[in-house]
DNA sequence: CAAGATCCTAACGAATTGTAACAGAGGCAT
DNA sequence: ATGCCTCTGTTACAATTCGTTAGGATCTTG
């Protein structure tokens, strides 16, 4: 119940290893299924989060079947289909599919359409708003930071977004640029130093030595960098 | 508010117009913007069901502009673009979009996608006098409050306006001009204090602590947020 | 090392929000 | 009518948030 599961329906072996693979790898479980009845024994037994459809399926039309995923089951439907038209992707969607997916597809652009859609379903309590990062536990929820020490420190609503940045791109630059944008978005006049006072006060809440700053690492012309290991949960 | 709302974010008017006339004609509400400062002044006193926004805007780079909307608003954004890369169509979801449309685009597809992000979005559409949250249980037929611990709270027509307002949108920010507007709806001025002291009303009978309220939020600027799983029953 | 660009942060203040206290409007029983 | 109670907006002031300013620190370049 940890890992979001994804159910693959593909009746060609090759397409379902490589879904599998690159879901796996981005952190879900998956279980694969050539035919649509052995697909619907399983639903049974377990509640996926997202279903992978194919709709060339040999042993029966797979839109009833997508109609009735998503209305009973009420689970995400992704189809992916080797037929192009837009009529057919309109009445896919219109039957209760959350997307449609033309043949041949990139598996990282599936993967990154399977997590939009977890996002979506499962946000509400699970992702998004704890990670663990250095000693310290953020939760975003109640706009507060603690320490494994048993400091507990209170941020707002701007600093947060900074923290949320960071966590959610550790140990990769962060242009200056793409923060002004995410955050306030107005001024980019190099007058604004919004961004540096901002940075500066979360830096001051984590306890960091001015000198030396662990976490937050100031990249001087381009931006800013957080180590730090990041864990979310939820 | 009854309607849902798709909001339309492109610098060129014939494409707004289009979309538009297509989102129109399948029963929504939508409102057009050239520009993200624009758009983004909107949003103080709506909450759009559903953004699509448009990444090569003049303006500046929407992808930010994404972030932040899926982030805050907890809108569903379903992004327009002319950049058909596999990779920035995953930037994209990565983002926060739920959505991503390559132009040129059927308009036919774009409604029935934005019809799919609907969907799943406005699933609380059960009006009903009952919901659960946080241990708590509002009956708003009988203006009370009953805790699971056995604490019997009971509320005033106005204080149940607030609460009921934030029950059907939990996560979502509601902006202060939203909720003026829907409640009294009298003066809007900076002077008028009173929808302050209704929620401040309201977080004392939920018991909320003052200075770390738990669970309604306050976004300085900009709302309000209703933090906790409602559940609505009858 | 000098010069200039960039960044840090203390301090300030405008804008925004919280809430106690007050006051007027009804409702209801006496 | 009178008195008491509840509801709810208004006022006034305290508290918080957060951008701006300004001066100093730090970095890069030549």
């Amino acid at each position: 119940m940890t890992l979001p599961l994804v159910t693959i329906l593909d009746d060609e072996p090759a397409i379902r290893s490589i879904l599998a693979d690159a879901l796996q790898e981005a952190g879900f479980r998956t279980m694969g299924f050539a035919r649509a009845t052995e697909f619907e024994a399983a639903l049974k037994s377990t509640t996926p989060d997202v279903c992978l459809v194919d709709l060339g399926l040999p042993d029966r039309d797979g839109l009833g079947l997508v109609h009735r995923l998503a209305l009973e089951q009420g689970a995400a439907v992704i189809i992916i289909s080797g037929r192009a038209q837009v009529q057919d992707r309109i009445t896919g969607l219109e039957l209760g599919a959350d997307d449609y997916i033309i043949k041949p597809f990139d598996p990282s652009e599936v993967v990154a359409r399977v997590r939009a859609r977890i996002r979506k379903t499962r946000l509400p309590e699970t992702q998004g708003n704890t990670a663990d990062f250095a000693g310290w536990t953020a939760h975003f929820n109640r706009y507060a930071l603690t320490h494994s020490d048993g400091r507990d420190v209170s941020f707002s609503h701007a600093e947060g977004e900074v923290l949320r940045l960071f966590l959610e791109r550790p140990k990769r630059l962060i242009s200056r640029a793409m923060m002004q944008e995410i955050l306030g978005g107005a001024a980019e006049d190099s007058f604004d130093r919004a961004l540096d006072v901002r940075i500066s006060r979360l830096r001051t809440k984590l306890g960091e030595d001015p000198k030396n700053p662990t976490l937050i690492k100031t990249i001087y012309g381009a931006g800013y960098i957080f180590l730090g290991d990041v864990a979310w949960r939820g």
